[in-house]
DNA sequence: CGCGCCTTTGAAGGAGCTCAATTTAGGTGG
DNA sequence: CCACCTAAATTGAGCTCCTTCAAAGGCGCG
């Protein structure tokens, strides 16, 4: 895994094009979050250099995670946040009965483990999607450095409250979108926040399987396949198992707007 | 509506028995947190006395609403959060195409408005669905004051933690759930939060519709309707328009846990 | 008392699910 | 390096549950 700190890219994403344009050469060792090239995607964003000198002394440990590796499960005590260093993960809630659904898929500078905060005990499970590492922040020592630095708290509670609000749009896609809207949406989400990490916008390596992809629009995993399928047949997309080509943006985005079902 | 710091119930209701068991004579004025009965849970819960008074200071604002008023609309500059005091609200988010999904219904005790901490914007609109009356907390001071008052700070937290939980169990509801299912969760939950209220647990009134309802669980009005329908004739609820009374919380739960679909 | 909104109920249609078979990709070991 | 193996993805056919469209009934409010 490379040491950029970028989210690592797999080997078989080597051959991708304007991947090459990302640095691969800013070599992040032990360093922390006044060293970090996610800095302004994190909690991070616009501290002044001695509010991350505190900040750094907090947020020491980092923890690498094999793919398919659990972060934390639900019903671990809850002790610290997580800021996604590099690679891909999924959270996801089991059922009594054994029905589960994922709940969201994170990335580099997105924040994991909110959802322990109200009980001590994690509600959910994190699973690493592919080899990744994250930057552990103990929660009591954050509240703390939270209640001096004013700038820190409220970088918390707008990460919070984001996160709030996309849970708002996934239930609206959940509640009231048709299963190509909904693809439409997820990929049109992923070329975004790709874009946002320095990554092509218009063409990426989805980490997930289909059953995965499903889970967390509500769909069978032959849905997705087949609605990747008419994409492609509409020329919208170019599919090769994992790898997404985004060919008509305009066009998904059209999808999703033009349906007052 | 009645001053006892209890979400008010409407004429209809006051036949309902075990409600009698709530005590109507407390009357409180023009108090803060430090004297409402909503204290333990409310954002209030477990301050001291001196900081029960502080936050008093940071309170004062009450804000009454009748039926159908707005609270807040999506977009509305984001300035203070809103206690619930009495009545009930629902939230909901419109999409350009003119679709719209209820996400949530909150009462006495709920926060309403921190889906607009992250971008100083409201990204829903909260609707009053009768009489009600909120506390407002000017957010700029909440923050400040919980720099101060450690059990304040955590007690947001928790607050907002809580509500991404909730809406982990929506998504749920959403993604896996079948119609019956899903108005029998709806139906539980109700009960429950009604009971951690000092209602009765088997008996209350829906204060939103049924085109509301299916809103937010997902649904067509009909579907709800059906149900409604449907459960009643298996003996585990009885109907009357708005006024449900749970004859079989157990049958209901059963349907929650047995289905592995 | 009458009007409008909410609710209920029926019948037909369709989107997505289930079940099943086949293909493909990626990893493993001979 | 190739054969093998397993997990993932694709595709088809039939079915189910929910939606859509429609009509009628009931409650509450002015």
């Amino acid at each position: 895994m490379d040491q950029s700190g970028r989210p690592s890219e797999r080997e078989s994403e080597a051959a991708l094009p304007n991947k090459s344009a990302v640095p691969v050469s800013l070599v992040t060792i032990k360093a922390a979050c006044s060293q970090c090239s996610l800095h302004e995607l994190c909690i991070s964003e616009g501290l002044g250099k001695e509010e991350l000198a505190k900040l750094d002394s907090l947020v020491g440990a980092r923890r690498k995670l094999k793919r398919q590796q659990n972060l934390y499960r639900a019903g671990d005590p809850f002790e610290a946040l997580y800021a996604v260093r590099t690679g891909f993960f999924k959270t996801d809630v089991l059922l009594e009965d054994g029905r589960d659904q994922v709940t969201g898929f994170q990335m580099a500078g997105e924040i994991l483990g909110m959802d322990g905060i109200g009980t001590e005990a994690h509600s959910c499970n994190a699973v690493a999607l592919e080899d990744s590492e994250v930057c552990v922040i103990p929660f009591a020592q954050l509240e703390q450095l939270s209640r001096e630095i004013q700038a820190l708290q409220r970088n918390f509670h707008k990460v919070m409250s984001r996160e709030l609000v996309r849970d708002q749009s996934l239930m609206m896609l959940l509640g009231t979108m048709r299963a190509e809207e909904r693809l439409a949406a997820f990929l049109l989400n992923m070329s975004q926040r790709f874009t946002a990490r320095g990554y092509s916008p218009a063409e990426f390596h989805l980490r997930m399987t289909r059953e995965e992809i499903g889970s967390y629009l509500g769909l069978k995993l032959e849905t997705v396949s087949r609605a990747f399928s008419r994409f492609q047949e509409e020329g919208l997309i170019a599919v090769q198992q994992k790898h997404i080509r985004l060919l008509d943006g305009e066009g998904l985005k059209r999808l999703l707007n033009a349906r007052p079902r």
